[in-house]
RNA sequence: GCCCGAGUGGCGGAAUUGGUAUACGCGCACGACUUAAAAUCGUGUCUCGCAAGGGAUGUGGGUUCGACUCCCACCUCGGGCACCA
């Protein structure tokens, strides 16, 4: 036998299969498709670093088992190649991009090819190419046609280093995602793509893909939708103001309305807004200017304004602990629900851009309200009540319903401890703290008046300061059986504390119910329950102020009692027909910022003419290639360096045929990459993005793994643009992916992320050349759970390589031999191994193979069936390895063409099984037993059994536990 | 702060309708082969204990005959979002 020479065995069948063409997905093909698919790379200078060929592993397992299950399979490959690095390079070495990139992918595709993964190489694409961006290109005018893209000034984010505008996703923390400097915001011209209009069926259609649940989750956030109710508040002049004003009639006072200045608010708490105290609006909002001369403190509003505008975001969020704000003096608005005149405020911590610009405020229900108003003083007014239903005892039909005000006390003594009432009797017998002091409010009392008299009566302490009285009211309700009563109870809570432990004597029959126990405050239960408990303990504790979930609605008019969810559908309704409001969604997210200023990207085919303004350029004259030229610097000034090449912008205008000028922007790097995965489809087609046969037969794409780091860029977009293709009827499904799934990082030998700054990066090509492609391939795999960031250990490719070098030891053994010995776990493995890939639980297929494998080394002589069977379970895997094997067993066709192994039912089955002896749920004992051995039997056995038998003597078995064929468990 | 995910040997990790915790691999130790080393093969490897036995899956409670697994509270780490009304 010869020896596993993995170079000789890896370059040889590289050869063979491109030859043979092994991996070509054919069209149309009668065998059923499957297409799956990966992030293609961008072809960076540095090469590929391990981390990089996960996904392609994991996704190359999957395609060969598929092809081998009787798959058409599409498994492409090609170049996201345009991009600053590649533009940043070219700059500094002074050699075309266009170079550059192609001395990239020249490496990238020996990288690639040298793993041994099955893509279909004449497929393989490059967002460069002219012939491809020609059809980015023709994306964005059907995008303009429909009007999804338009030119608008606004403030973008500049990076100062790359010198270039980037989209909000493309800013963290205020500073740039791709060179880590600071940005500032800058107005300028772009292109938008309105992806808002599509912000629905993005969140909706989530419900119709198989994607990882935390990739939806991230998508759904990221859209961030939320239903919500706008609300019309009347601004009105305060009296004297302003002569021009004419009288208003609502409201309190001799007000007058100011024409045309309904301020719209966006809520999503409607239920709130009798708590309503003031509004907000954004710095930015037009209000401000339209009542310049209503308002009274201008100057500094204006001001204020100017220094809310010059913060950067970053500044802004830095910031973010101190809420600011001023008054618009000189005018109110006016809540319609209760005609209540508020102030009105312009505060930064209110955005610009989401909703209407302006807010209600309700600090009694709103966590920065709240903030505001307690800076600036303003009133605080609850409007829901926290409300709990006893659901274990809920209120009964036909019996009398009674409401009632009580006090809760919390009551601390010097030593921070809190007085409970520990009623006495067996029904209420627990360790645990039970009571607080708990009394009725009588008629005309005040809460704290309640306290006080409590206390004396129920403990008889007298020397008593009251601390706080809670401003939230708690409700709750129940049957209160003792009286045959519904219960309807309003709570306040009263935080009070000992000054001395005077006491007056305490009434006898108080005494008889209850004990007094002082107890640590970590003992109260930290969770809402009953009212007869201390159900107010924890808001207690937290010392809150402020109640900001749903509740039910108290001093609310008309609304009052109702619960929040009902409470906010009959609001908005009573809104809609007042004319005053109405049901709203809004997004989180934004219209995408698709200009660049620079010169390595899809040039955007618009021409710019002083007669007919902006014009698409003709479909048929598309491709609009980029200049070939010396200079692409970027400028300062924040145009494009296309801008300066006079003879390339120059050009005439499509309809007037007069001068005009061309648009100097570039597409951002995400364009290309939005629909490449139709490319692979057709890649070399001129008429069309896609034959549109073709497309219904290889779309959607079945399987598709990514980084999470794509989540909520690259999988939007490009959904985005499917589904707006669809729309057009240029791709025949909505939605692009059938099913997503992430990959985890590889991490360096360090644990830190791999990068070349940090010196820890781990080329593919090394680990080839020292362990072959297959042992690096199984390696990568074997390192843990898929979706985990594991880092590199070099130690742990020697493992996998050894792995190998046994499996190919075993070839000498072949010819006699029986299975019988390890037959059950061979058909373990591959129901195994065919279930853990279609879930990526790669490592434990591994690891199923190598305990198969070490079981077969144990026999002498080895059966050539089974051992090629397991070669048919490895070559997903290890595909040289197993293609050699395969050939030395004899075959003339490819492993990758041999059916999958299936797995016979009935030879899963064990005719003996270990039979677990517990006593009291320790193991005491294993034994031998039939399967389907009865419990009378197992007992017997189990009796039998040495160790059993000595814990047993002299015990009462009190109970048996059996479960057939696990264990048998003897309870004494 | 909010939303996801994870905490198990010296290390990567395995174990799901709750049923022998630590599979598989790495490392380490000892042995065989060798003049020697590497490679390879074999044996051992959670912890305390001579043993019988006990203890251990981030911490503290709970449910259960039985908990890495289920429930409650908390701690730590990783990722995402972050004044989105």
């Amino acid at each position: 036998m010869k020896e596993y020479n993995f170079k000789k065995i890896e370059k040889k069948w590289q050869g063979e299969w491109d030859k043979k063409k092994l991996y070509k997905a054919k069209d149309g093909d009668k065998k059923p498709k499957y297409y799956c698919l990966i992030e293609f790379p961008y072809p960076s200078g540095d090469g590929l670093h391990v981390g990089h060929t996960k996904s392609n592993t994991a996704m190359d397992i999957i395609a060969r088992k598929r092809r081998m299950q009787g798959y058409n399979v599409l498994y492409p490959i090609g170049w996201d190649a345009f991009g600053l690095p590649t533009e940043n390079y070219a700059i500094k070495k002074g050699v075309h991009p266009s170079v550059v990139t192609k001395k990239n992918t020249d490496n990238f595709r020996r990288q690639l090819k040298s793993i041994g993964f099955s893509f279909d190489w004449e497929r393989e694409i490059n967002t460069t190419d002219p012939k491809y961006y020609k059809w980015t290109q023709w994306i964005f005018l059907q995008l303009y046609k429909k009007g999804l893209a338009y030119k608008r000034k606004m403030p973008i984010n500049w990076c100062l280093s790359c010198k270039v505008g980037l989209a909000n996703e493309e800013v963290l923390e205020g500073k740039c995602e791709r060179c880590g400097s600071g940005t500032e915001k800058r107005e300028k011209e772009q292109w938008m793509l309105a992806i808002t209009k599509y912000a629905d069926r993005l969140d909706k259609d989530l419900d119709t893909v198989d994607y990882l649940e935390k990739i939806k989750i991230q998508q759904r956030n990221w859209i961030g939708k939320s239903e919500g109710t706008l609300v019309d508040f009347l601004v009105v002049a305060e009296p004297g103001s302003s002569p021009s004003s004419t009288p208003v009639t609502e409201g309190k006072g001799s007000r007058r309305r100011l024409p045309d200045s309904a301020l719209q608010v966006f809520t999503t708490r409607v239920d709130t807004i009798f708590g309503c105290t003031y509004v907000v609006v954004a710095p930015e909002h037009k209000l401000v200017a339209e009542l310049k001369n209503k308002i009274t403190n201008y100057k500094e509003v204006e001001k204020y304004i100017s220094d809310a505008a010059r913060k950067s975001d970053l500044q802004r969020t830095e910031l973010q602990k101190e809420k600011t704000g001023v008054e618009l003096k000189g005018i109110r608005a006016i809540n319609p629900f209760n005609n209540e005149e508020v102030p009105v405020f312009a505060a930064d911590y209110v955005l610009g851009h989401y909703g209407t610009g302006a807010v209600m405020a309700v600090p009694a229900h709103d966590e920065r309200d709240f903030e505001f108003a307690k800076k600036y003083n303003l009133p605080i007014v609850q409007s829901i009540a926290p409300y709990k239903l006893d659901e274990s005892n809920p209120p009964r039909d036909g019996v009398k319903n009674t409401v009632r005000s009580v006090v809760h006390v919390l009551l601390e003594n010097d030593n921070g401890e809190v007085l409970t009432l520990n009623l006495k009797g067996e029904e209420w017998g627990s360790e645990k703290p039970k009571n607080l002091i708990i009394g009725g409010i009588e008629e005309g009392e005040t809460p704290e008046a309640a306290a006080l008299r409590e206390i004396k009566e129920e403990t008889g302490y007298v020397s008593v300061d009251i601390i706080k009285v809670y401003p939230i009211e708690f409700h709750a309700e129940f049957f209160a059986a003792h009286k045959n009563l519904n219960r309807y109870v309003k709570t306040t809570g009263v935080f009070c504390k000992l000054k001395s432990q005077k006491r007056e004597p305490v009434k006898d029959e108080e005494k008889k119910m209850h004990d007094i126990v002082w107890v640590k405050r970590e003992m109260l239960p930290s969770s809402v329950t009953i009212p007869d408990d201390i159900f107010l303990a924890r808001s207690y504790i937290e010392n809150r102020d402020i109640y900001t979930e749903d509740g039910c609605l108290v001093d609310s008019g008309e609304f009052t009692g109702l619960k929040s969810l009902e409470a906010r559908a009959k609001m908005a309704k009573w809104l809609e027909k007042n004319k005053l409001g109405k049901k709203q969604v809004q997004f989180k997210l934004r219209d995408w910022v698709f200009s660049r200023q620079h010169y390595w990207g899809e040039p955007i085919p618009m021409v710019n003419c002083p007669k007919c303004g902006m014009v698409p350029v003709p479909e048929k004259s598309l491709p609009v290639e980029l200049p070939n030229v010396k200079k692409y610097e970027p400028t300062d000034t924040g145009e494009s360096p296309l801008a300066a090449i006079t003879k390339w912008v120059n050009t005439k205008c499509p309809k007037c045929k007069g001068p005009a000028k061309r648009e100097t922007d570039t597409m951002p790097n995400w364009a290309g990459s939005s629909w490449y995965f139709l490319r692979y489809i057709d890649p070399k087609n001129n008429k069309a993005l896609a034959d549109k046969r073709k497309l219904k037969y290889w779309t959607p794409v079945d399987w598709y793994n990514g980084g999470m780091e794509h989540t909520t860029l690259h999988l939007l977009y490009s959904r985005f643009w499917n589904k707006f293709l669809y729309d057009i009827k240029a791709v025949p499904f909505s939605e692009p992916y059938k099913k997503r799934t992430s990959h985890g990082l590889i991490l360096g030998p360090d644990g830190e992320k791999m990068s070349k700054s940090r010196g820890n990066v781990i080329n593919p090509d090394d680990m080839v050349a020292a362990y072959g492609a297959d042992a690096y391939r199984l390696y990568q795999m074997f390192m843990g759970p898929f979706d985990q960031a594991i880092p590199w250990d070099s130690k742990g490719i020697e493992g996998t390589s050894r792995f190998l070098y046994r499996v190919w030891k075993m070839q000498a053994k072949l010819g006699g031999g029986s299975t019988s010995s390890f037959e059950i776990l061979l058909h373990k493995t591959i129901k195994k191994v065919s279930e853990d890939i279609e879930e990526m639980r790669f490592n434990t297929a591994i690891s199923a193979l190598m305990i198969l494998s070490n079981e077969m080394e144990k026999e002498s002589q080895l059966p050539a069936s089974s051992y090629q069977l397991f070669i048919t379970l490895l070559a997903p895997f290890a595909p040289h390895f197993a293609e050699e094997v395969w050939a030395n067993l004899g075959n003339r066709q490819s492993v990758h063409l041999a059916a999958w192994p299936k797995f016979n039912p009935n030879k899963l089955i064990e005719d003996e099984v270990n039979l677990v002896v517990q006593i009291n749920g320790k193991f005491r004992a294993a034994i031998k037993m039939p399967v389907g051995a009865s419990q009378q039997e197992a007992e017997k056995l189990a009796m039998r059994d040495d160790n059993v038998s000595k814990w047993l003597s002299g015990a009462t078995i009190k109970k048996i536990i059996f479960v057939p064929n696990k264990l048998i468990n003897i309870v004494i």
